[in-house]
DNA sequence: AACCTTATTTGTCCAGGACAAAAGGAGCTC
DNA sequence: GAGCTCCTTTTGTCCTGGACAAATAAGGTT
């Protein structure tokens, strides 16, 4: 069980935290924490315990919660609020005991049943129901038992690699189609790409025509993308740890830059909770109202 | 053909070449380059011009040049630097027609002749060949026309996501095999993910058992997976852009923390230069080796 | 050439000050 | 009570200039 040193300094708590240098000695001036030791050359370091904090505090300073609010609760508190906040629901019980033994599996790093397993579930559902009724289910779960602290990096990991690894092949199977043609892709702080694959795997099996650009585009690119290729949807996919607001300015952003005929599409739970819409961009709440906004674009615009 | 704004802030600059911050500003101080202006409230405002002697500042030094020597020379003479330490030439003249020829489809947004073109050569040269003869080459070929300045962000995230998604239907269509297990994955910092398709799609290819975690594993966590799950060879995979002496220093300190029963495999091209090699570590040059290193490892355990 | 020692170069850290953008609240009107 | 404006507090990012250790180069000796 080789952990990593026990104290780490500064440039390292920004990496794992994402809290750039800056903000972590503003908060130890302003509030007295972080209160890291020093080494021998009076340089920050900091305890594993409180890293943890911090990368909790992160997360929440990313769901709107204010520093000044949290910096005193306990670790287990912060953990509650949480799960409290992000909790979800798996409404149906068929799809959660199935998702549960996935889960399993992959906690137990059972890879080649995990293949096996997710692999017979998409020959069983098809592609769409098995994205809408065991992928999306699953990032739910795995994002919570994630919160919980209850599986690591690479079992996160792991799935991501499984689950992408049978989208991209469905995907590729189904050779490409007729209007709309989408374009999607990310922002450049979003590496999550399975919302991405997700919502592809939904259009290509309507027979949509997609081009995916993966994760993390500049806003800038999108655009120039978007007007070379003659596309009709520009589709952005947003997980739960993308900043909110800073989805809603990029968006009001690439909403300006576009041309007015191009629809602009964002889905994912980041931008799910926002209440406030924004003129010209259609917020898809479920995975499955991408189907249904499928459908409404073909009928606006039947020539 | 709306670009961002002409001049941006010192966050962006960091964000776009990687530079910190405190050294962005400590060779302002030390050197007079970059000479950035300054906005109504005394904040550094970088022009486009100086982001981009920037941005190949960075790639040299992380190449090993020193910036005190590269600062004062001009874009062009930068530019033709990186070109000559980079620039690889395709040694059999069939496979680099064929790749200028896809690459020009990449060039002029082609998507869906592109996701044809590069089927059908994969259905024609069979998995092996295609990632040994055009895969690696068509990476090359990127790769420059990337430093010259040829082709964009939206060209190049396309090409991958286009190969993505042949190689992982490729993988995932042989099922998993026998002996040697392979954990495949790349160090934190390192995003680029086709290496480590390319290595996964040869390795299954012949018969072996791979497990991949994806790219932006921390050291201490491929050292547990690889413990938890009875593998024979991690594998990591660096890409041009790596800077070489941090692959250096993680591989040291993960071979360091493996057991000596488990192989640690390493290849790409920030690696493929070094010469100093590392106690317990294979060096692969060249994404061939892949294949001879697997016969290597099979004859000397063979049971 | 191989090795040790000394100089130089370079990146990262620190403190503490400043200020703008964002969020919260207070008071007002309809 | 919803919507509005104006004011206050909170918060993050940027600034300067100093310090020093780690990495690299250079010089000297065997």
């Amino acid at each position: 069980m080789s952990k990593g040193p026990t104290k780490i300094g500064i440039a390292a708590v920004e990496r794992e935290t994402g809290l750039p240098k800056d903000t972590l000695r503003m908060w130890e001036r302003r509030y007295g924490f972080p209160q890291p030791e020093r080494d021998e050359h009076d340089e920050r370091l900091y305890p594993a315990d409180q890293v943890e904090k911090l990368r909790l505090l992160k997360r929440l300073v990313d769901q709107g919660m204010r520093p000044g609010k949290l910096i005193e609760a306990s670790i287990e508190t912060l953990g509650e609020m949480l799960q409290a906040r992000q909790a979800q629901t798996i409404d149906c019980p068929d799809a959660a005991s199935r998702c549960n033994s996935i889960v399993e599996l992959l906690r137990l790093h059972r890879s080649e049943e995990l293949r096996r397993t997710l692999q017979q579930t998409l020959l069983k559902q098809g592609l769409q129901a098995f994205v809408v009724e065991t992928v999306a289910p699953l990032n739910t779960l795995i994002g919570n038992a994630w919160l919980r602290g209850e599986i690591q990096v690479p079992e996160e990991h792991l799935y991501t690699e499984q689950v992408q690894n049978l989208l991209r092949s469905a995907i590729n199977a189904q050779g490409g189609g007729q209007r709309p043609r989408v374009l999607l892709t990310t922002f450049p702080d979003e590496l999550h790409v399975l919302g991405l694959l997700m919502a592809e795997a939904l259009l290509v099996s309507e027979g949509a025509s997609c081009v995916s650009l993966g994760t993390q585009m500049p806003i800038a690119n999108i655009d120039s993308a978007a007007r070379a290729g003659d596309f009709d949807i520009v589709a952005l996919s947003f997980s739960a740890a993308f900043p909110g607001r800073q989805a809603v300015d990029g968006l009001t952003q690439l909403r300006a830059a576009l041309p007015d005929g191009v629809a602009l599409w964002a889905g994912g739970r980041a931008i799910a909770g926002r209440r406030d819409a924004i003129p010209g961009v259609s917020i898809i709440t479920d995975i499955r109202e991408t189907l249904s906004a499928l459908e409404a674009w073909r009928n606006a615009n039947a020539a």
